[in-house]
DNA sequence: TTCTTAAATAGGAATGATTCTTATATAAGA
DNA sequence: TCTTATATAAGAATCATTCCTATTTAAGAA
């Protein structure tokens, strides 16, 4: 998964070129901060004032099946996305909005060794995530 | 936190004690199943015809704010309340919407001390919570 | 290149969860 | 029992998201 253009991303899953969805990816990959559709929509309007809020999200849909991205888990009635990338978790601010990426691959392996050990009673695990709460301090 | 009645965990936190307020802490407590406001209000209904989702929103607010509850992280545009019980995490069924209670001390403790003695740059950390996905096999 | 067609888009209406508003009712302390 | 601040019901308003439909367009075929 190392920078692949936008367009070679897009069909590689048999998604049609389109100039809205080359402009949502290219959005999602240079944001950093988790956006909700809103957020995605305000940086598109720059370049494309006339792109439908119907369209980014059934757009962020096809990436969502296609597992080019995912959603954030949250307690908020917004929905935030997320490229997939490695492993990863994330840290979230108890007091205002803010998540990031946090990258532990040490964690990773020591959560998923004794889960795959473990073995839930009646349930099959297929992934996990971990979220950190707290406060950032920059 | 063992076998309070309803109405001393409403006062102990201050709250007055309603009878809408006694009913929604009871399904709460009741019901194991992460239920969204509407949920409640169903189960509600059965004895109270008349109470008001905007009541059941504004006292699950109150809890909230109060401890006493918890949202559910989720991906959903659908809010899920749980109580607030001992350093326990959850199983996401990946298909179906179903959410159950995982308690798992030594998994608790191990990411906990992890994660305490790792001091991750810029951050405080407070709290973290585990979300396992997969599928149900009962 | 041009043609064809299934799929994508814009724009606006519809939906569903949640919040807000306000008049009335009530818990709880005086 | 009285007083008052707070809670409630009911319905309106809001906000995120989905749906609908006429139009446009990407991309493969000729």
């Amino acid at each position: 998964m190392v920078n692949k253009s936008t367009i070679k991303l897009l069909s590689e899953h048999g998604l049609k070129i389109t100039p809205q969805r080359i402009a949502i990816l290219d959005v999602i990959m240079a944001l950093n901060c988790h956006p909700t559709a809103d957020v995605i929509c305000d940086h598109l309007r720059i370049n494309h004032p006339h792109i439908s809020i119907g369209t980014i999200y059934k757009t962020l849909d096809a990436f969502l099946s296609k597992g080019i991205i995912e959603k954030v888990l949250t307690e908020s009635d917004t929905a935030r996305y997320d490229r997939v990338h490695d492993k990863h978790h994330h840290l979230y601010c108890a007091e205002t909005e803010r998540v990031e990426d946090y990258f532990d691959d040490h964690l990773y392996q020591m959560v998923n060794d004794y889960l795959r050990k473990k073995r839930i009673k009646n349930f099959k695990m297929k992934d996990f995530k971990i979220q950190i709460t707290g406060k950032f301090s920059d």
